[in-house]
RNA sequence: CGGGGAGUGGCGCAGCCUGGUAGCGCACCUGUUUUGGGUACAGGGGGUCGCAGGUUCAAAUCCUGUCUCCCCGACCA
């Protein structure tokens, strides 16, 4: 992509309603634009970042035989009657009137409807287990939508549902999640730790919320600090089953849940820490479909309730919360396999004729080798350029300049770690597009 | 919802106390200049000062109401 012809808003200066990092970076890097109160659009860049995320997060659910659908965001609100959810959820749940008076609401989650769907249409344990996921635009009315998109009323969330014929199954769907999660944090390239965790308004007995750690996180954990010595990032594709269960003894708990008194780890072992929440997994047995009836035919004949369990990752959410993880005094640092483009070409003279032709002959090489870039040909000064680059993130800028260009070399700089190397055109292109 | 703060060009702000024809920096446009970390100079465009009402010869400025946004708290994925 030629930022002549991107729309990135950059902003030189911190918008004054901006008071947390990503916040503020989403903002400055065009990222984002506010249209109210935790409601934003997202712009190229920021649209690129969410639609990476949601594909990791898509191919690890695929991944583990779930099933993606797509569920819509305006729901009736007789399902929430029957669920009893409709009253507990209060001024959280935005209420829409249709031309028929018919109640309608924005949905901020989908268990009524999808136990509805499935008490439609699955009427024998034989077709269990069922998991079926889908990422859809939800609506909470927040009381307080802060720190930018990290806490929003309107979010985009992958949210999935397990079916199961009894209880010992359902556990081992809500375990196959936790592994699910485990790995897509990972492949994020995010040091997420899953804490126990209470159930909350959904309901149910066993519960992980998955937390990144950082000091602008809203919630308060207590865990074993033998859990610093895990190495979760790493926790990519097959996981062995012994180091789930080591992971699953080591003490993590939310602070609701956390017994200062009957903690089994001793005090100087115990570390205390904010954490972003970006994945919540719940197995709540029979509450749904008990209210709404939800049942298949057993072996023997009899109705049997469906066990269930929901499992939520905040899509828009991680994409704030990447930011808070990876940034500097500049900028955004993303992880490659986030980042909106691998590359920015930085064309440091566009009115250079030798150096605009090296950029286009590097652009066409490597957009062909299939790398993603970024190519700043706009026509304004270099240091206008590299902050806009350090700025916007990119893993690797490449800077060409006629001074380089004389010696027939060009610049390779890591964003991460700034490191600099001069490089010729050709290991250029063969180093960014191995 | 309780407490606090703020609405003046795209962004950051001054002006308000003490009413008198709206200003600065950045950004934008034109030209010259400059060119490896936000170059310099000159010229230019853009704002019914959140909205409504009131006071006054006159309101960004004073009064009343209202809306919105931000921060702290309680609540929540």
């Amino acid at each position: 992509m030629r930022l002549s012809s991107c729309f990135m808003p950059t902003l030189k200066e911190n918008p004054a309603e901006a008071q947390v990092t990503s916040h503020r970076l989403m903002l400055r890097a065009g990222l984002i634009r506010q249209t109210s109160a935790g409601i934003y659009i997202w712009l190229p860049l920021g649209l690129r970042v969410m639609r990476k995320i949601e594909q990791i997060v898509r191919e690890e659910q695929d991944r583990t035989g779930a099933l993606e659908i797509l569920m819509p965001t305006i729901q009736p609100a007789e399902l929430w009657q029957e669920s009893g959810r409709y009253e507990a959820y209060g001024k959280e749940m935005l209420r829409i009137t249709d031309r028929h008076d018919r109640e309608m609401l924005y949905g901020p989650t989908n268990e009524e409807m999808i136990t509805d769907l499935f008490r439609a249409t699955v009427k024998s344990y034989k077709d269990l287990p069922l998991n079926m996921y889908h990422i859809q635009w939800k609506f909470r009315d927040e009381i307080r939508p802060r720190f930018g998109i990290m806490r929003g009323r309107e979010f985009l969330m992958k949210d999935n549902y397990s079916f199961d014929i009894d209880g010992e199954a359902g556990r081992i769907s809500y375990n196959k999640m936790y592994v699910a999660y485990l790995r897509t944090f990972a492949r994020l390239g995010l040091v997420a730790i899953p804490v126990r965790a209470d159930t909350g308004a959904i309901g149910g007995d066993l519960s992980h919320e998955f937390q990144i750690l950082a000091d602008t996180g809203e919630s308060t954990l207590y865990y074993d600090k033998e859990i610093e010595n895990f190495d979760l990032v790493s926790l990519t594709g097959d996981i062995d089953p012994t180091t789930i269960e080591k992971l699953q003894s080591l003490y993590a708990m939310e602070e609701e849940k956390h017994d200062a008194e009957n903690c089994p780890v001793a005090p100087e072992d115990l570390r205390c820490a904010k954490g972003i929440e970006v994945g919540h997994i719940f197995f709540f047995g029979t509450k749904y479909s008990d209210a709404m009836n939800a049942k298949v035919t057993g072996p023997d004949g009899n109705l049997i309730p469906v066990e269930m369990g929901s499992y939520g990752v905040g899509v828009s959410r991680l994409v704030g919360a990447l930011i808070e993880a990876n940034h500097d005094d500049n900028g955004i640092i993303w992880p490659e396999a986030v980042a909106p483009y691998k590359v920015g070409l930085v064309n440091l003279r566009i009115k250079d004729d030798d150096c605009t032709a090296a950029c286009d002959d590097l652009y066409q090489k490597l957009t062909t080798a299939g790398v993603e870039v970024l190519y700043d040909d706009r026509d304004m000064g270099a240091g206008g350029k590299f902050a806009d680059m350090d700025l916007a993130g990119l893993p690797w800028q490449l800077i060409v300049g006629p001074r380089g260009l004389k010696n027939g070399v060009v610049e390779l700089k890591n964003r991460r770690t700034g490191h600099r190397e001069e490089l010729s055109l050709s290991d250029a292109v063969n180093k960014l597009g191995a």
